[in-house]
DNA sequence: TCATGACTGAGAATGATTATTTAACGAAAA
DNA sequence: TTTTCGTTAAATAATCATTCTCAGTCATGA
């Protein structure tokens, strides 16, 4: 938790791309899908770059790391606080259109003994394309 | 996805003692740590049944499933929505004394395209053990 | 140019979870 | 009672996401 000095993190090509493509997308993709993204312009990165990279940003704040429900991590370029909404049927995640609410934290301060550092609300749903296919198979 | 009318669930020794151990403790523990729970009164269960009951019961409403951040799913046998925190230092997760926000849900599906489900709110911070442990040695 | 340290790619390793296989069990039919 | 059928359990293998390791590469500054 205690930061050493300074980390000196360097933009090298790999990142940069990591950056701009995951930036290109409104979604918010998981390493993996960020990884056939990149892969399209650097075709002989590593997954394990993908994944390093992804970590080392996040700790950095230039993006942020969305420990959302599901079983892979998700990242988003947007650091500014947002909620999020995912499709309980195909897993796929948005940002939700609602304020954000800040006494949420403060109301939360008051009632527990915890140092709050944060919160983030999501919600669960289905999206209109599986909506859409749910009379007719519905999937998973 | 879709929920089967209700497909009457037996109660077995083994779901029974898992429920009675996971009923037992005010915090949410993952199945690993339940199944050493579990194997104290019953020894020879298989951490596979205690992940099969643990899905099952989610699934007929028994018990909570939290997908919240970390690598690990936790347990709650409390059915009724509350909110939770994090520890981001030591991971574990606690009821979270405030408010469900009702409209939150009526917000949300005002804004969004989306056929609202639910949702949940997931505060991080640090514990008190951890604010103790944090000047001495920095854990993780 | 040389040394140093940061960074990469490849693949192995780990940890959590799910699937599969086989055996045991229980209730009801023969 | 014996047989049969469906359910469940245990053990183990398989899978999936993620992290780690390591040897080689690259950038930077003395």
């Amino acid at each position: 938790m205690m930061n050493a000095p300074a980390p000196m993190i360097r933009l090298t090509t790999q990142r940069q791309i990591i950056l701009e493509e995951l930036a290109k997308v409104k979604s918010h993709p998981t390493a993996s899908e960020l990884y056939d993204m990149v892969r399209k312009r650097l075709p002989r990165i590593g997954l394990g770059t993908v994944y390093r990279n992804l970590e080392l940003m996040a700790d950095n704040g230039m993006i942020l790391k969305l420990e959302v429900g599901g079983t892979q991590k998700r990242f988003d370029a947007t650091t500014d606080p947002h909620y999020h909404i995912r499709c309980s049927c195909c897993g796929k995640v948005e940002d939700m259109e609602v304020p954000v609410i800040d006494n949420l934290v403060t109301a939360a301060a008051e009632n527990s003994s915890y140092q709050i550092l944060g919160h983030h609300v999501e919600f669960t749903g289905v999206c209109p394309d599986c909506q859409q296919s749910q009379g007719i198979n519905a999937i998973q």
